[in-house]
DNA sequence: ACCTGAACACCGTTCAAGT
DNA sequence: ACCTGAACACCGTTCAAGT
């Protein structure tokens, strides 16, 4: 504020810059991520943690979507495959992995949203998909509709993670408590059906009901002939 | 640039300046991104449309994401939900509504996206779930399967149409390519699945892997019981 | 009450210019 | 080649002050 000339320090003060690379900075958004949030994690900030400008940034680096997906593919690494090759019902394995998935997304808030716009295609992401079509393979799961099914399983868990941490520690809060106000406050002459169920429309727990929808989602996969 | 002072012309050189309500804000809103697209629904931009300044819409909106929501629900009027009086399958007739809720959403391909996120309650979303409670009842799904039914077959209408119109006329169309070219780029050997299935991951036209997606999980709904 | 000027604290991305 | 200063063109949200 009193000096308009830039600190003058030299690089030799500083803890130990290291140079860029693209997995130095994929590090360091994942570190900037864990301790402010994925929110946090822009271009601007995150090259200022690197202790350079933006702008070089988008040598390594497309666009801030790019560098979010980065930050996923990344995390995806927690993700527990180990009920592939394990005992017991192939659904029941095969919803281990996707609740370990959601898993990994819902430790991160604001990632799983992220993953619905940007889908990620590591390394990473390519075993999940592998995993999931290992498994249909062993139900007996025919091609065809494993090949569209693993679309729907993925998605379908992305989208819960996204939509749980939405609430959770997340902003708002007032998207689904609106929802649920307006859900009960229906009447049953225009609105039958909704007033009938009831409450029953937000009952369960929160890991009851992924339960209940993978199981679901795995039914129809198995069940549903393509054409 | 050459002037500092404000523009001095008064209200009356104006087309006709409205007082500020609720409903005119909405309306501008979605004009405003019929003819811009979603992203240039900022308060800031919507205020200068209004001719006002950006605080005057607080008063009316708590926040971006809630006009964002706003928005959606006056579109989602546009929904065809004849089919619930309709004849044939039940199966088809829901499917039916929700292609064209789908469809809706891919003609303002921003706005799925945001439907993830801030999920809406008003009277147009209600009357889509009581449509498609009314269909899962005519079809004899139990009330219980039925309640949790409802929330996974909007969630994936919504990402799924969020995906394909991320891709369609939107921004950067690398992530589906990536992800394209990382599938087909794996080898056998560590990923025997994926190799296997190849190009039969990618397959088929939207609509018709939209259609599959709505019969599997319909039919997922239909046969799985809670607990 | 309702409205708003002005400010605070940020953004993404580009590009000419430097090393 | 690789890097970056500086600029362009924006953001959301708040709040003291006005009418």
């Amino acid at each position: 504020m009193t000096s308009r000339t830039p600190t003058p320090r030299s690089r030799r003060d500083r803890p130990a810059k290291a140079a860029l690379t693209y997995e130095g900075i994929v590090a360091t958004a994942v570190r900037l991520m864990e301790s402010e949030g994925l929110q946090r994690v822009t271009m601007r900030r995150l090259a200022q943690e690197l202790d350079t400008g933006p702008a070089s940034l988008y040598v390594y680096v497309a666009n801030t979507a790019e560098l979010h997906a980065a930050i996923l593919e990344e995390l995806l690494g927690a993700v527990d495959l180990s009920p592939v090759r394990g005992q017991g019902d192939w659904r029941d394995r095969l919803a281990a992995v996707l609740t370990s998935y959601t898993g990994v997304l819902f430790t991160h808030p604001s990632l799983a949203h992220s993953a619905l716009v940007a889908r990620p295609s590591g390394r990473n992401y390519l075993a999940l998909v592998e995993a999931v079509l290992a498994l249909l393979h062993e139900g007996g799961v025919p091609d065809a509709q494993a090949a569209w099914g693993v679309d729907v399983l993925l998605q379908v868990a992305t989208a819960t993670a996204a939509e749980q941490s939405a609430r959770g520690s997340g902003a708002p809060e007032g998207d689904h408590d609106a929802l649920v106000a307006a859900l009960r406050g229906v009447g049953a002459e225009h609105h039958p059906r909704i007033a009938a169920i009831g409450d029953d429309l937000f009952s369960g727990s929160p890991e009851g009901r992924l339960a209940w929808i993978f199981r679901a989602v795995i039914n129809g996969t198995a069940a549903t002939p393509r054409t």
